[in-house]
DNA sequence: GGTTGACCTGGAGTGCACTCCAGCTCCTAC
DNA sequence: GTAGGAGCTGGAGTGCACTCCAGGTCAACC
């Protein structure tokens, strides 16, 4: 299957836009063209798209994104590399999900303290 | 107990000059002045500037905190609407965790990939 | 009384990740 | 054969959240 750069937009649920601004700063490699020049996405091409919004959506910055994306394309002897980026990327992504989890008690406390507030202003009310 | 600009923002975790953009944007109200014209926090800045934090980390945009803050100076009667905010925007925390639980998974996935890559390696080499 | 260091102000500059635009080409459908 | 729509390029513009800077003030210590 090839899709056209609307359909892997689509699919990956990234803009038009943001498909040939990652191409060009080497983020994804050039697709094929079709016979008017078109851009014309592979599944594998589709598979990476994929796959950069997950490191995207976990906060990867773009400069290590593209580090990985140039490993890759070094092939097998850069696995070691990309493996260890993955790992210390996977340990960040932790990290992040426990300090949202402490915010997220700061903000729970927070709001018991304004459903207090609220009982006891009813209570004021009906006092 | 009242706090230099440098002590504030050490205890907060904002850079000095995040302090006095915060100011100039209206996310925090203008702390006394001391004789000599300078920036005096009190306890009661301090918690806010922490409470602050919290939302920034959890990824509040500036203009909600800002939102949530004019509402704060209104006092009790928008307690409602503040509520309601801290509501919302822990629905977001919780939704952004399981997001990057799920790409974790995917990250999960992919080590173990690579962990498969490097065992085949090895046979490779001894076999 | 001179130097040092913390702090002050208004405004300019930065880095990131897009996002938009003008002016063009190409294919399709009428 | 022409009108419309998708896509093309290089480059400019945007929004966010800071961050830095020049030039000045002020209090304290030597």
């Amino acid at each position: 299957m090839t899709y056209s750069i609307a359909q892997a937009a689509e699919r990956s649920g990234l803009s038009i836009d943001t498909l040939r601004y990652y191409e060009r700063i080497g983020l994804v490699d050039p697709p094929a063209r079709d016979s008017g020049g078109r851009r014309s996405y592979s599944d594998d091409d589709l598979g990476w798209l994929v796959f950069l919004t997950r490191l995207r959506t976990t906060g990867m910055p773009i400069r290590m994104m593209r580090e990985y994306a140039q490993l890759r394309h070094r092939g097998d002897a850069t696995a070691g590399r990309r493996k260890q980026i993955l790992f210390e990327h996977r340990a960040s992504v932790r990290e992040r999900i426990a300090e949202l989890q402490s915010c997220l008690e700061v903000l729970e406390y927070k709001i018991t303290h304004y459903e207090q507030l609220e009982h006891t202003f009813v209570e004021g009310i009906t006092a």
